[in-house]
RNA sequence: GGCGCCGUAGGCAAGUGGCUAAGCCAGCUGAUUGCAAAUCAGCCACCCCCGGUUCGAGUCCGGGCGGCGCCUCCA
């Protein structure tokens, strides 16, 4: 850093805060974030093209982001975050075709598509979300405008940017015209040079068009973020963000487009997040290896000389590609347990994304599910319910716990590493050591022996609890609790009947009809008939309440278990247990009460 | 070829030159539990290699080796 910070010297964490440091892909370091206008943050993201589903890929910067929005507002910071959807463009013509719909219809669908996952994902800190079709007054004037200044030049109905005009093109790539190695591509012929792009295609028979100063046509791929960013944001705004793979030609045009039509700079901060990929040596997701590959092999020819199994390797691959879109993954593994995952990990780094990744983030993500269970036993209150504080006033008190003294420390630790260009990772295994600290006050304090009613008992859990929410709730996590899918828990319902049965076929074995009546009235208040038949007994779970009935199966379970418990009959309650842990549930035993968790 | 990024334990992953190199998963030991789960405590890293700068380098510089991205549509 060149600059000094005197404005560190007063007050430390006045809002908005001044510590917070950005990398900028620009200038290759981290810098202050100073913003354009005092206490206020503009932030441009470049979304989707809407012409197919959206994968995982696509969830990487909306996540971040939305983190980072979270953290400036915390922080002090009025923040306007932007995210474009692009719903024009030649794949959106050809796919479009294909299907037999119009390009407006395959763009609405798979915009709520992405709309659908980011919600799944927690992303809802997007304040504008333009599209270009409908900003066809701003391109087109925007256009017009470089044309007017001898930036561009109109060409057969196309108008294209002249790059030699742009002294500074290429300073976000640090690369020069003679450095670029393209040939133009097939509209070479109609630019004065290879390295121009298009700001507006003429339009061809069939494709949806807009009326320009050109005649009929659709505008480029770049020039739509630097109208839509100038007439939300201003010309000079703060942060444009997307991902590596954009940096070239994507942005690099747009900053030619935005400054040389504005003569100032276009964003002070260039942050780009990393890609996601499948393995250490597979490309990224949603590149081009994966979108040309032929459905059966997708690699070349390249000899093997290792002891690998090639074939172990494209099953692996073969088998996350078809485990179904992104929709279903969310639908299956949970919004939370994503972010968590992504969140882990720097925005900056490659992140290598499988189900076993996935799961191991979980493991650790179910920890906190259990502490917050944790806590709403001992004090009775939700932890999602604790309030939240701002980043000046935080929920802790004069440090006076010994505990409190961990949480306050784990926190300054946290707004450092957050402010250190957003390191998420870090911030989160912040998040453990207070964990670990609340578990171990529960522990030491034996906070969980039954006598929860005492309030002066919870005000040292209180305080750190509510730290715990308060940055957590910055990365966009444990705002809310997780809701289940339902219908995921038939098969621990087949599983605990099984179970059932067999105790029941057991009591009546030994002549016990007095608990065999008990569980045949128990399944009756759940919704289960029973029907004994020759050698076995069947069971109907249609009249069942709307949840199913495996809660009420649950707690008959449990009644049962602490009667042999109590008889002495320690091998029925380990039966029961296994009978459990066979249909993917847990029993925790507590004082006074046992625990079922799935 | 040009422009960049990366290489930290069995796996993942923080680490702004300086006390014992975060944290997660896996594993091992102990406390606790009728058993179990959970929780807590403890164990588990010569920071890819070689030079250099420095009192001191995982951290800075140079050179290797290895991996990745972009230079064409891409989040």
């Amino acid at each position: 850093m060149s600059t000094t910070t005197p404005q560190r010297t007063a007050k430390p964490t006045a809002p908005p805060v001044t510590s917070i440091r950005v990398y900028n892909t620009l200038s290759r370091t981290k810098e202050p974030l100073a913003t354009v206008k005092p206490g206020q943050v503009g932030i441009y993201l470049c979304g989707p093209t809407v012409y197919d589903k959206a994968h995982m890929g696509h969830m990487v910067g909306p996540v971040i982001f939305d983190t980072i929005k979270r953290y400036l507002t915390y922080s002090g910071y009025k923040v306007t975050w932007v995210v474009n959807i692009t719903d024009v463009d030649d794949k959106l013509i050809r796919k479009s075709g294909e299907r037999g719909i119009s390009m407006a219809a395959l763009a609405e669908e798979m915009t709520q598509d992405y709309l659908s996952n980011l919600a799944g994902m927690g992303v809802d800190q997007i304040d504008r979300m333009p599209k270009a079709t409908e900003c066809m007054g701003d391109i087109i004037k925007f256009v017009e405008a470089l044309i007017a200044r001898g930036f561009a030049y109109e060409s057969a109905g196309d108008v294209y940017f002249d790059v030699a005009k742009d002294s500074g093109y290429g300073k976000l790539t640090n690369r020069t015209l003679d450095a670029l190695q393209g040939e133009g591509g097939d509209t070479a012929a109609r630019k004065r040079s290879p390295h121009d792009f298009a700001l507006w295609k003429r339009t061809k028979p069939g494709e949806p068009s807009w009326d320009s100063p050109w005649g009929a046509g659709r505008p480029g791929w770049h020039i739509e973020c630097s109208a839509m960013s100038k007439s939300i944001l201003g010309e000079t705004f703060d942060i444009h963000g997307g991902g590596l793979d954009l940096i070239f030609p994507h942005h690099e045009n747009e900053i030619a487009q935005s400054e040389c039509c504005h003569g100032k700079p276009m964003a002070k901060y260039w942050m780009h997040n990393g890609l996601l990929k499948r393995s250490a040596e597979a490309g990224k997701i949603g590149g081009r290896s994966e979108r040309d590959a032929a459905p059966t092999q997708p690699n070349g020819v390249m000899a093997e000389a290792g002891g690998y199994d090639p074939n172990a390797a494209d099953d692996k691959e073969s088998r996350s590609k078809g485990a179904g879109g992104l929709a279903e993954l969310l639908a299956q593994q949970g919004g939370e347990r994503i972010r968590f995952f992504l969140l882990r990990t720097h925005y900056r780094s490659t992140v290598l994304f499988s189900d076993e990744a996935i799961a191991e983030a979980a493991t650790g993500l179910d920890s906190f599910y259990r502490l917050f269970k944790r806590i709403e036993r001992i004090t009775g209150r939700s932890f999602y319910d604790l309030p939240t504080a701002d980043r000046t006033s935080g929920c802790l008190e004069k440090a006076n716990h010994p505990t409190l003294k961990q949480v306050q420390e784990a926190r300054e630790r946290f707004l450092a590493a957050m402010d250190d260009d957003f390191n998420t990772g870090g911030a989160i295994g912040e998040l453990f050591e207070l964990a670990r600290a609340i578990n171990k006050l529960i522990d030491d304090e034996k906070l969980e022996d039954g006598q929860a009613s005492d309030p002066a008992r919870h005000a040292t859990l209180l305080q750190a609890a509510c730290t715990l929410r308060e940055l957590s709730a910055t990365l966009g996590l444990f705002l809310q609790p997780v809701v289940r899918a339902a219908g995921a828990d038939d098969k621990h319902v087949a599983g605990v009947m099984q179970l059932i049965l067999e105790l029941r076929a057991a009591a009546r074995a030994k002549k016990d009809f007095a608990t065999a009546d008990k569980i045949r009235a128990a399944l009756g208040t759940a919704g289960v008939a029973l029907t004994d038949r020759a050698g076995e007994t069947e069971w109907d779970a249609s009249a069942a309440p709307a949840g199913g009935p495996l809660a009420e199966l649950m707690k008959l379970v449990v009644e049962l278990r602490a009667a042999a418990r109590a008889a002495k009959d320690f091998a029925t309650a380990d039966q029961i247990r296994a009978g459990l842990t066979t249909a993917g549930i847990t029993l925790a035993d507590r004082a006074g009460e046992t625990e079922w968790t799935i």
